[in-house]
DNA sequence: TGTACATCAGTGAACGCGCGTTCACTGATGTAC
DNA sequence: TGTACATCAGTGAACGCGCGTTCACTGATGTAC
């Protein structure tokens, strides 16, 4: 074990998302994730200035990492569903929604640690448009597109938000089972049709 | 005050479910129960075997009032839409929907309590309905009453289940604002017509 | 090219804190006779 | 009705623990001359 680790902040960044992941964003402790990382438990005070400022660190990586995810999958779908600009709009709208449910279901830490601060507090990186955004961008184009009227917009996100939100959450600890990757994927493909013939 | 305090360990749950409100579940902790309700720090072995029966406790009673709630708001939507047996199998439906927003808004602490527990861990009182199978018996209803067909039950499940809870996390500590009860009612109200005209 | 020195990134001991839990105890209450 | 005694519900001191944070320190690295 050299003397200079070379890149403690990143590990300790990614073993308290280890924690987090396992028992929630509250059971984080400097002393554990500096003990997982091999180093002394005052070591992470030359990278942060205090247990919070470690959590807000996993935070910020999570959007960051949230919001890359969510625009490259937006644009892989893009031209998938074919000509029709309507149904290319649904096309991209819907991978935003299942980009937020892999993304929760992946990378549980980071999610649930960005989740324990107000909403708006954490940005991402510079340069990385904010989930939430681009997920309001979609329901823009579907207006744009004729899909959805510009009244019905703000209900559309309600619902499109609590659809996608909930079944991240209930899939991974509720009643749902989370029996595997494809079994999940097929059913939200059914929760993002609800939505769409409801809006 | 009296040696004996007379209800403590009633107390004592509506203690730390007012903790679990403010702070989370995580947060509760004997010694600060015990302390606001004036009692010393182990009365509480008086009544619970250690923290987590203490905890457990709390997730009971969440459930029940969850259940009781529930029952009372289905019961009074009964007849509510007329005497179409459809409307009236929807406005049974919504009104489930309702009450799991309304019991996560207003007994925060309960709800977040029980919901540290996995799924069908924690049993209401003998003779309250759980949460869940008093929705999945207003989707029994739908079927029965031909609104929807058996082979869509499931994934209307999913896709109910979703939106309420989704909504009802989000609303609170999300994106949403949460403005006041008459503008969440409505909200409400608009995705569960999304859920009711997608399924 | 060598060397002095500033700076950076780590170590290890110590502090005070609130916690869960246990122990030995005491005050209040109910019941048998 | 009175009294002895078991039982129940509380008190207060103490233990050991892991935590966040601070302190004085040291090893490694980079840079000016």
């Amino acid at each position: 074990m050299p003397y200079h680790h070379g890149n403690l902040r990143e590990s300790l960044i990614e073993a308290a998302a280890d924690v987090a992941a396992a028992e929630g964003p509250d059971a984080v402790s400097l002393r554990e994730v500096a003990r997982t990382v091999g180093v002394s438990h005052n070591a992470a005070y030359r990278h942060f200035a205090d247990r919070d400022a470690l959590m807000r660190a996993v935070a910020v990586r999570a959007m960051t990492r949230f919001g890359e995810l969510m625009a490259r999958r937006i644009d892989e779908a893009d031209g998938s569903a074919g000509d029709d600009p309507v149904e290319n709009a649904y096309a991209r709208f819907a991978a935003s929604g299942r980009a937020y449910v892999e993304f929760a279901a992946e990378h549980r830490g980071l999610f649930r640690t960005a989740m324990t601060f107000p909403f708006g507090a954490i940005q991402p990186a510079e340069g990385v448009p904010h989930p939430y955004v681009q997920l309001g961008a979609r329901l823009d184009e579907l207006v744009t597109v004729g899909a959805i009227t510009p009244e019905r917009r703000a209900h559309a996100e309600i619902a499109a938000c609590s659809a996608v939100h909930g079944f991240a959450m209930l899939w991974q600890d509720g009643p749902f089972g989370h029996a595997g990757e494809a079994d999940r994927d097929r059913e939200l493909d059914e929760v993002l049709r609800v939505v769409r013939f409801g809006v």
